[in-house]
Order: C-alpha cells, then sequence, then structure tokens
DNA sequence: CGTACTATTGAGCGCTCTCAAAACCAGTGG
DNA sequence: CCACTGGTTTTGAGAGCGCTCAATAGTACG
C-alpha cells in the first residue's frame, strides 16, 4: 500500500515535469492539459541562500510557495522578541498559507539553507480552481493537512514529555524523509538544535541530552546533521504510539 | 476602523436572516440571490444536547458546521488514551474543517452545553465556491484563520508560563466575546478547567491556582464559569503583549 | 439531603530550565 | 599546516515551575 503510493508519486512526478508540485497535482489526476494550465501560472524564483526569508511577517500575500529543494522554517514571533517556529517545509511540501486569511503572511518564512521553490499566485491560482474543481477541492485538503499537522504538534506540546517529542519529531521526519522516496532511517536535518528545541518548546540542552540519551540506550545515531535511525519501531512506539496522519501517509481508511 | 467592521457585522447578520452564518457569507459581498442559494444547501439539524458528539474521530467527513449557539470542543486522542484539546468553537464559528484533508474527521468535536448548528455539506458548498470567487476566497480565509489560530496556541504552549498562557487564553475570550458582540469584560465560559489546563497543556490545579492568582491581584473575578476581566489592558499585557490575530480582530492592516 | 462532579488548596517531588564551561566543527588567514 | 574565531553542540550542577497526590469545599441535581 505505502510502496504502491510511493510508485504513483514518482510516475506523476515525471510527468509534472521537474516540478516539486506533486503537493498541488499530485493526487487529484489532473490530465496534462489542466496540468498545463496549472504550470503556466507558476513562476520559479532564483533559489534563495541560507537564512534568506522568502517573506517576512506583515509582507502583503500573493503567493503560495511549493519547496523544490532544500528547507525553510516558519516562525511567528512575540512583542517580546522571542520567536516560536511553527513548521519547518521539505521538498515538495508547501508555505505560505498562513498569509491567505487576512491578505498578510503572519509568519516569517526563511530558508535553513540553500533553498529554491516555485511560486504560485495564490489569486490565479483560485481562478483556476474554480475551473477545476478537482485542483479547488486539493488545495483545500492542503490546507486540512495543515491543521492536521498543527494538531499534532500541539499535542506533543501539551501532553508529551521530552523525551516523546523529540522520538516524534524524528519520526514525522522519517516519514517525510520516506514520503520523498528517501530511506525512513537515515536522512540529514537542515535545522539546528536550537531551532529543534525552539519547535518542541523545548531548551537546546534538552534537545541535546536527549539526542545522547537516544544514542546511549542504542536507538538511532546522531553526528551533528546526520541522523540515522536504528530502532524505528521503537522509537515510534516512544513517540506516542503512531502519529494519526501528519503530513504523511495515508492512516487507516475506513472508519 | 474595529468599530465600522462590527457594524458592517450586524448589518449583514440581519440580511442573512436568522443565521449565524456569518462566519461565511460575511466579510465577502454576497448579494441577495448568492446568499440565498448558499442558504439553500445548509442543513439545521436539531440542537445537540451536553456532552453529545457532534461527530468523532474517523467518522466519514462529509460537512462543516457553523455554531449557531452554545459551543464545541474539538480533541484528538493519543494511543494511550490520553486527549488534547484543539480548540474551543463559539456561535459564528466554524467546526469540521479537520475533516477536509483525507475526507475522515481525525477529531472529536463534543458539545459543551446545549448547542445548536448549521450543517454546510462540503461537497455542495465547493460546488457552490466555484461559480462564486467570493464564497471560494472566503473559505480559504477560514481555513487559513484556524491556522493562525493553531500558531498562536503553539506559541502558548512552546514559550509562555503557566500565568501567560492562562492570561492569553482569557484574552482571546474576550476577544471572541467582543466579536459577537457582548461585552469584553464579562461573560461566561462553558468549559471546565479541567479543559482549559488540557486545552493549555496545563494540570487543573494549575488553572485553578492562577484563576486564584488573578482574583488576589485584582485582575478579575471568576465566580465558576462566569468571568469578570477588572483590568484587561493589564490581562493583555500579561498575555504577551497582544496575540497577533487570533480568530478576531484585524491587526496592523500594512507592512 | 445525599450523590457525583467540579473547583480549590496544600505539600513534596521531578522534569526541564538556567547558568556556566568545555568540546567540537568549519571556515579563515597567517 | 596550524592557530584563530565564531558558531553549534555537549555536559554538568543547581534552582524553579508546574505536576502529582491527597484532602477539603463548593455546586448541581435527583
Amino acid at each position: 500500500m505505502a510502496s504502491d503510493k510511493i510508485i504513483s508519486i514518482s510516475n506523476i512526478k515525471v510527468a509534472c515535469g521537474d516540478c516539486s508540485l506533486k503537493s498541488l497535482c499530485l493526487p487529484l489526476g489532473l490530465n496534462r492539459e489542466e496540468m498545463h494550465r496549472l504550470d503556466q501560472i507558476i513562476k520559479r524564483p532564483r533559489p534563495l541562500q541560507r537564512e534568506q526569508f522568502l517573506y517576512r511577517a506583515g509582507d502583503t500575500f500573493r503567493s503560495i510557495y511549493v519547496v523544490r529543494s532544500g528547507s525553510i522554517k516558519t516562525y511567528t514571533t512575540t512583542k517580546s522578541g522571542e520567536q516560536q517556529i511553527t513548521g519547518f517545509h521539505l521538498p515538495g511540501e508547501i508555505v505560505g498559507l498562513d498569509g491567505v486569511s487576512v491578505d498578510i503572511y503572519s509568519c516569517n518564512a526563511q530558508a535553513l539553507e540553500m533553498t529554491s521553490i516555485c511560486q504560485v499566485p495564490f489569486n490565479r491560482l483560485e481562478e483556476l480552481a474554480s475551473s477545476l474543481p478537482g485542483l479547488q477541492h486539493q488545495l483545500h485538503r492542503l490546507m486540512s493537512k495543515e491543521l492536521l499537522a498543527d494538531h499534532e504538534v500541539l499535542l506533543q506540546l501539551g501532553k508529551m514529555s521530552a523525551e516523546e517529542r523529540l522520538a516524534a519529531f524524528l519520526v514525522n521526519l522519517s516519514n517525510r524523509s520516506a514520503q520523498r522516496g528517501y530511506s525512513p532511517h537515515e536522512f540529514n536535518i537542515s535545522m539546528t538544535r536550537t531551532d529543534i528545541g525552539n519547535y518542541l518548546g523545548l531548551a537546546v540542552e534538552t534537545i541535546s541530552r536527549q539526542f545522547t540519551h537516544f544514542q546511549e540506550v542504542g536507538l538511532l545515531e546522531a553526528a551533528r546533521k546526520h541522523i540515522r535511525i536504528i530502532d524505528l519501531p521503537k522509537l515510534r512506539s516512544l513517540a506516542g504510539g503512531e502519529a494519526p496522519c501528519e503530513s504523511n501517509s495515508n492512516p487507516k481508511v475506513q472508519a
């Protein structure tokens, strides 16, 4: 089932040209002509350098973006200057939906490394969606999926211990790695421990300690940005029995 | 500006019949005929009793709902049986958008008190949205607004102390009370302290202690479910300098 | 007027934070 | 090649916030 999905992903990816628009055009059976129309409205700005902003909180909202390669973090800031990372966005994923509600981006979006993106003007996308019901529905699914991902993190921040949070975070990254066709056991992360701590509501030191703890019990190896998960099942169980559906594979299909 | 908005709200509410569909048809200048078409697809199921479920996690997704009166909480559960409340939904607000992404509701939605709702079949809504660009856009705004609200809570759970979280929570409720045309200083809450604690990632006892603390310093009076805020500005400043845009008034308008 | 539930209050403990210092790494320039 | 520098990561020790456990008080309801 899962592998089946993977295969169809790469098929469509090919059909879809180079692009990482699978998030948008993937599960919605657009035909070639429709895909072409979608492709028409997409721009490909020059890649972002590390630390460069894709947009800042307060900027006028015009487009959403699809990450093609690299990664982007989004974060809000409090009056007191503290920042809270709201998400990490990997290739194939969407950035910018936070801007829709008031035509102003509410987050800052900053590249964690050299990152290339597709730009999708939102008003054009809405126009197109009016005539392509499948596209419209897919757009809605994407937004809803963001909600689910946020609820997932809400659960982590609200109920989980430091150990469980980091486990859940790593499982999530593992799932997303697999979803992009890479190994779920070995991948590189682009964010610093500080970023992880910020995202998970924990101090850097706590993250670091948990990493060493996981290594001591033989769960994984973490050399800087390189992560190798040795006992994924155990990590999953630590993560609270498995995440419902984050931004990855489909859960139980019927009720 | 804000008051201006308020006025237009009540106008349209009148135009919109009894219904609490302001969330949907409000800021999007539908004319009478369009409003009528929207009204056509809406059902009004019998009210929910206290504790009754609107839907459960795993149910097939078909509709979103607008709260007309009463209130609803949505929550997810972990494998281990713990639950995390993801939101409280008051009159005029939307419930059920979490179901869009995989055609299955991911949360449980349960009435906190006697609650009446409007049911909006989602596929019908999408059809209608295809021909009414304003409606489509408004739908997108609503979903995005949920994202912002979640990010707000993320920030609270990730960075704020117990005192700040409860303050932020009360300020949020105050804003929403005002938005519905009631006093921002005095309102009734339908959720228990346990619910509040669960939502804010704190123990019941902590909530209770913070309430008494707020009363000791003369910030507010809390008699069970009845809240009277005495020093709203101070409460706001405690809440981290003011929330960007939760599910209420518009923030700074330009960058 | 019990019964069940919710809320409050107290005491002690533990997880995570804070502060501080050392180790490590990558890049730079002598 | 090596010292230097700035950044990130790791490790240690102590303190505090919020949790847990437990008991009391208040409220709604039959």
